[in-house]
RNA sequence: GCCCCCAUAGCUUAAUGGAUAAAGCCCCAGCCUUCUAAGCUGGUAAUCGAGGUUCGAUUCCUCGUGGGGGCACCA
């Protein structure tokens, strides 16, 4: 992207510059700074202090010098400096123009970045047990999970999702009791499943259950779970590449070579007639606190060297990256799947972990408290058909994973028409209504050369524009949808002003309605491709 | 007891260690005969507390306060 271009022939001429003046010493890189919003230019670079000390010279008449330097710069029409050091470039209208071209023509195209990733990521999140509908909690995963997959996609860098299905181990059974039990009309064992749900299985059961096992039941349940689980991610526009079950790795006794393979690498030990993995001896960034047991006592490996082959056997599928997307109540579990990953021999930093905080439910003012067990939780399904998909993917995509996310369920119910997103869609609506008052009279162009300077307006909307695929970058980089949210409500934040004070079309000025016609082009492809991005609909009409 | 996350405007949230801390909602005052007023313009309003590092801290470190979560031969 043009940004990519403007920026790295600016760094090269000012590191080629001031090598030579710091006596060939290597000099830090001049940062980019983010976009500056209230000053009048459209990228800036800022120096780290520390170098302007070989150059016995104070930031600011640096700044200034490089501001010199850069005056011939390609693609940038002026440059300047203002305290402390800071580097401000104006970039020529044609810079800001082409950048629209690309945007006008495909956003999608744009923005994949020219460098060839090699690897490949596989993320994994939502990996909802399926004795139970989704809650809202794993929503926030879905929605974390899904945004990133498509956005390293977008980028360039080969990704896939990955649902994990727990469809063994002690709670099968609990769940197959439960089910029997409400079968025959009775209350579930104490520590089984409570919820109503239940209730409504135990009413769509085949006339022949009565013969049944609890493992019959248990298969029944798990079924229809995983089918409702199914359900839930489309309407919630959230894809998976597999649904892998953990049942297949049992078949497979998956388990018993990774076990070998570390016990050849002299990773574990046996104490009390258990299987130990050495985790805390391990050398990674967070130590495991203590070491844990693989295989029990009586010979059942837990459920931690299950999740280790399943690990082990992603691994053995090609990917290069892998990414855990959890919720908070499971961070403890962090240190020791990495001491898994080390042991094994991978790369520690392969394998990342996003760790969301939980979703907190108010109603009426009141806590709602979310217990499986007890059966009073809010389901997604609920909240999709109160709130809608769009914004609940925008509002959970807009946060950062590692805050706490306040979700007020009278608010998302009453206020629909006030949530951030349809700020947002109101823009891609509106643009398209202009494109249908333009139909056949006027046909977006760029500007002809000679044609006046744009607008401020204009100017803001192409500058911000520059920033899209930064702005994915950035997403990339910290794991984070948000960055994007952020984005796309501050662009959008720039047309509706736009819109009110700058007359798109006018048939006395054709050729300035086919640019701005134009610049509406890219504005709306970006929203659109964006909007996508986060798994929310860009609407033609509201 | 130990570990992790969080604390910004009345509310929900932004801000690679940088410039005047940014939006939306709420509240107040204006703006529809022209491309959608789900919009625009103006106004009120914030970094939990105390130290430290730094030219510069919402951001990094220490301590404290408040909230959430976790510390199994459970999954």
């Amino acid at each position: 992207m043009i940004t990519d271009n403007v920026r790295h022939q600016v760094q090269e001429r000012l590191n080629r510059e001031y090598s030579a003046q710091a006596g060939g010493q290597a000099m830090p890189q001049p940062q980019l700074a983010p976009a500056p919003a209230h000053v009048e230019a459209d990228m800036a670079l800022s120096w780290p202090l520390a170098a302007c000390k070989p150059l016995k010279k104070n930031p600011l008449a640096l700044a200034e010098e490089a501001a010199a330097l850069l005056a011939g710069a390609d693609g940038v029409s002026a440059a300047g400096a203002s305290k402390p050091g800071f580097i401000n470039i104006t970039l020529s209208d044609k810079t800001l123009w082409d950048n629209l071209d690309a945007c006008a023509k495909s956003p999608a195209e744009a923005v994949r970045q020219q460098e060839k990733f090699s690897g490949k990521l596989l993320f994994e999140f939502v990996s909802a047990n399926p004795t139970g509908p989704l809650h809202v909690a794993s929503g926030r995963g879905a929605s974390l999970g899904d945004s990133l997959v498509r956005i390293h996609n977008a980028l360039g860098i080969a990704t896939d999702a990955e649902y994990y299905v727990n469809d063994a181990g002690a709670q099968t059974q609990l769940l197959g009791a439960s089910l029997k039990a409400r079968a025959a009309g009775q209350e579930p064992p104490e520590n089984g499943y409570h919820g109503d749900y239940l209730k409504d299985l135990a009413a769509q059961l085949p006339p022949e259950h009565a013969g049944w096992s609890e493992l019959q039941y248990a298969a029944f349940a798990m079924d229809r779970m995983l089918a409702s689980h199914k359900e839930d991610m489309k309407s919630f526009r959230v894809e998976f590449k597999t649904w892998f079950r953990e049942s297949e790795l049992h078949k497979r006794q998956a388990w018993k070579s990774t076990l070998e393979r570390m016990k050849g690498l002299g990773k574990v030990y046996e104490k009390e007639g258990a299987v130990w993995f050495g985790s805390s001896a391990e050398d990674t960034e967070e130590k495991d606190d203590k070491d844990r047991v693989l295989v029990r006592s009586d010979g059942r490996p837990t459920y931690f060297l299950n999740d280790i082959a399943y690990h082990d056997d992603k691994y053995a599928r090609g990917y290069t990256g892998l990414i855990d997307i959890w919720g908070a109540d499971h961070h403890g579990y962090v240190p020791r799947m990495k001491a898994a990953v080390a042991a094994l021999g991978k790369d520690p930093d392969s394998f990342r972990v996003i760790i969301h905080q939980l979703v907190l439910l108010n109603k009426a003012g009141q806590a709602v408290k979310m217990s499986k067990r007890a059966g009073e939780f809010i389901t997604l399904r609920e909240l999709l058909e109160d709130v809608g998909p769009d914004a609940c993917r925008f509002f959970f995509a807009a946060r950062t994973p590692n805050s706490h996310l306040n979700f007020d369920i009278d608010l998302a119910k009453k206020k629909t028409q006030e949530n951030p997103v349809y700020y947002v869609q109101y823009v891609h609506a509106r643009i398209c209504s202009i494109f249908r008052s333009a139909q056949g009279q006027f046909t977006p162009a760029p500007p002809k050369p000679g044609a006046p300077k744009p607008e401020k307006q204009e100017r803001l909307l192409l500058s911000k524009l520059l920033w899209y695929q930064e702005t994915l970058k950035t997403c990339a980089r910290d794991l984070s949808p948000h960055h994007l949210a952020a984005y796309l409500l501050e662009l959008a934040g720039l047309f509706h002003p736009f819109y009110d004070s700058c007359r798109v079309l006018d048939q006395s000025q054709p050729e300035l309605s086919a640019s701005r016609l134009y610049l509406c082009q890219g504005v709306r492809n970006v929203i659109a491709h964006g909007l996508d991005l986060l798994g929310v609909t860009a609407p033609e009409q509201m």
